[in-house]
DNA sequence: AGTACCACCTGACGGC
DNA sequence: TGCCGTCAGGTGGTAC
């Protein structure tokens, strides 16, 4: 999530208030659920207007008529460019505006998605998405990771339950808290909960102040150095890699109990 | 209903 | 040098 900030922020300052002229669609299978021919017409002499993030998702309104939904997937990004020089090299989607310069999607793994939709809230819904976890309180995060009974890190990481967290991040909240990933919800304390849900908003928020640049996070981050054989930056021990509901977790197996 | 796990896709990297 | 297997990460579908 920290990542689509950046790339928010990104479209922002490049995309806003300009003229759509021509959309190009070099891989059909990021765009869900629309056609081609379908986001070409929707899209053509319209502008961006502004955008608005949740969890992983972009939205950009055209017009203030409906949303251009942007999923980068692990791989994708936004680029603003003119000369054919600086063209991507995994372009999926071209957006050309009237002045010369052209927005590019670029996804080289091709997990990124891109739809239409008319309302944030009917969108949210249909994927059935939690609270934007920089946004949601504590006790709505209680309620919503109590319904979970699984490990903890596969609850941080359940975007119905909190919408924003990734793998990667998933693994820096539960270091800092000093909780092991194999934990089970039901036996973590509401003390413990709760600065699972402070340290998960500080640092997000480290993380986005820091451009999502893993390499300019602070030296004691779990995620400065995400390597294998890597020293857990509190003891001096080694870090553990382990595989959690299929996802591979990096812990301290001496400072996470 | 809820959880676990694989497929999707491509390039980087390690081993032989 | 070069080929092959493995891995990464988010989501959606499937299997349990």
């Amino acid at each position: 999530m920290p990542e689509v900030q950046i790339f928010k922020e990104y479209f922002d300052a490049t995309s806003l208030d300009k003229e759509i002229v021509e959309v190009e669609v070099k891989s059909k299978e990021i765009l869900q659920k629309i056609t081609e021919n379908y986001l070409k017409a929707k899209l053509k002499e319209e502008e961006f207007l502004s955008s608005q993030r949740h969890g992983k998702y972009l939205f950009a309104s055209v017009s203030g008529k409906f949303l251009m939904v942007f999923h980068f997937g692990m791989t994708g990004s936004l680029k603003y460019f003119k000369a054919q020089k600086d063209e991507p090299p995994h372009d999926r989607l071209l957006i050309n505006f009237r002045n010369g310069y052209q927005l590019a999607f670029n996804d080289q793994r091709k997990f990124g998605r891109v739809t239409i939709a008319y309302t944030i809230d009917e969108f949210l819904a249909e994927k059935r998405l939690g609270k934007d976890a920089l946004e949601i309180n504590f006790p709505d995060f209680k309620e919503a990771i109590g319904k979970k009974s699984g490990t903890v890190k596969s609850a941080l990481m359940d975007q119905h339950v909190i919408a924003g967290i990734g793998n990667i991040y998933s693994d820096e909240i539960l270091f800092q808290t000093r909780i092991n990933p194999k934990k089970k919800i039901g036996e973590i304390e509401n003390k413990a909960l709760k600065e699972v849900h402070s340290n998960m908003r500080r640092i997000l928020e480290t993380a986005i102040k820091n451009h999502a640049d893993l390499q300019s996070y602070p030296r004691n981050y779990l995620l400065y150095n995400r390597v294998r054989g890597a020293k857990c930056p509190n003891c001096g021990g080694k870090i553990a890699i382990v595989k959690v509901s299929g996802r591979t977790a990096y812990f301290c197996p001496n400072c996470q109990k």
